[in-house]
DNA sequence: CCGGAAACATGACATTTGTCATATTATTCT
DNA sequence: AGAATAATATGACAAATGTCATGTTTCCGG
């Protein structure tokens, strides 16, 4: 079941802006810790494929090195909710699935073709152990990761469809965001009903908000090309009283 | 602002059951170790004081010795979010914020009596820098409570305010039920308001559901002595369809 | 460049949840 | 014990969102 089409160990540094300054691997580059960045390895996916899957036993520890990775949980009735866009130099699976032996809580899939570093159980269990840098960095990670989705859950309980919608984009156009005449268009392909997966709403929903966004100018365009216009307008909107 | 009556740095050991077993304290309780068990000062709090508040600068690393603690945040229209129940054993502030120099991205209020102790940033640093397995128990920890708070925000993204609070009395008498003959009585003091704050709904909502269980034997009592009477239809409920 | 599948769109209607007003019951404080 | 306050309760109505049905547009592989 694992991954699917594996490149030799290469040595990572051929990568993009994003992935330069990753403080976890910067350590690894360093002298003494060589071994630990032989134990690397470089795994690539694409469409359709899944890095693993919510059940699987979890194995490595991972950082994403080129295109995003979409965490995704789903509920036995079927229906799913996106939690988080990794983008290049994010890690996954540093957390207690990869110690004691409990099961991947959710599902790692590519959004495009992507690729991945992975470290064994052990070999990760090894880093952490020897090198307090690499713990602390990992710390850090975490600690910014449980805010963010903290962050997230206030969010989901306290706002409306659409505020919600205004906090995604805006967060989108901030991390992934490249600058343009009109705005700031999205590195990311993004269909309504990823976009509903997000926020916790029907499809509908989302196209209805969309189009009144729209309307509005805050946003133009659609999957393959979607532009936040008015970023300040969201951004109060995401805050607001109703509308 | 900070707190409010300390205690000496008394030596802790005198606590609860539920406090023994704390694998960071145990670490530190190790011979070589006690320099930082000497860092480490107890502080108590009461109804209506607040350990820290949100946007307070981060000084300390928590542990709760005894009582129980919610973190809260707080949206800009004063709509509040309860996140989480911490009970003794549990940490707080682990995260970014002790680091880096921001901010607390919410409040912590006791919620009754509370001992806590606390660690400065510069020694929780020393500590997790000298002491690998010291770190490796802060990201087994971090990363136990982000996987709880995905699947908390899964639940509040796709479940109906029925299911939310059904996992909501489930989680609570699990981790805080004591067996009775009726049911788990929970551990915590909680109105249904305060259920309102973790499950992202108005307290009527809350009120008219707990209604419809106790009337289904579910539940009994109320803030002051509520008992879980049904926990596998609970359970079964929280990932049911319709009703 | 054509055909099928996604993605986007829109309306009518049902359901869920919020809002506000007003009681009633518990708790707490003195 | 009695007053003040907090917590629980209930109803009528409004607003937000989901559901389903149906149609149009865009995208993509052969």
């Amino acid at each position: 079941m694992p991954p699917s089409k594996l490149s030799p160990p290469d040595e990572p540094t051929t990568s993009t802006d994003s992935f330069r300054n990753i403080p976890l691997l910067n350590i690894l580059r360093e002298p003494d810790r060589r071994e630990f960045l032989e134990e690397l390895t470089e795994a690539h996916y694409g469409k359709g494929d899944y890095i693993f899957r919510q059940g699987d036993p979890a194995e490595y520890f991972h950082i994403v090195k080129q295109g995003t990775v979409k965490c995704v949980k789903s509920s036995p009735e079927g229906k799913e909710c996106t939690l988080k866009v990794l983008m290049p130099g994010d890690l996954f699976c540093c957390e207690a699935a990869v110690f004691d032996g409990s099961p991947h809580p959710g599902t790692a899939q590519p959004m495009g073709d992507v690729s991945v570093l992975r470290l064994s159980k052990k070999a990760y269990f090894d880093l952490l152990r020897k090198n307090p840098d690499a713990a602390i960095e990992v710390i850090k990670y975490l600690g910014a990761r449980l805010n963010e989705v903290q962050e997230q859950a206030k969010i989901l309980a306290l706002d409306r469809a659409d505020q919600r919608l205004a906090s995604l984009l805006v967060n989108l156009a901030e991390r992934t965001g490249v600058k343009e005449s009109q705005g700031f268009r999205l590195g990311v392909r993004l269909t309504r009903q990823d976009m509903a997966n997000m926020v916790g709403v029907t499809t509908e929903t989302v196209i209805r908000i969309m189009a009144r966004f729209k309307k509005l100018r805050l946003v133009s365009g659609n999957a393959a090309r979607l532009v936040v216009r008015d970023l300040a307008h969201l951004k109060h909107m995401a805050v607001a009283k109703p509308s």
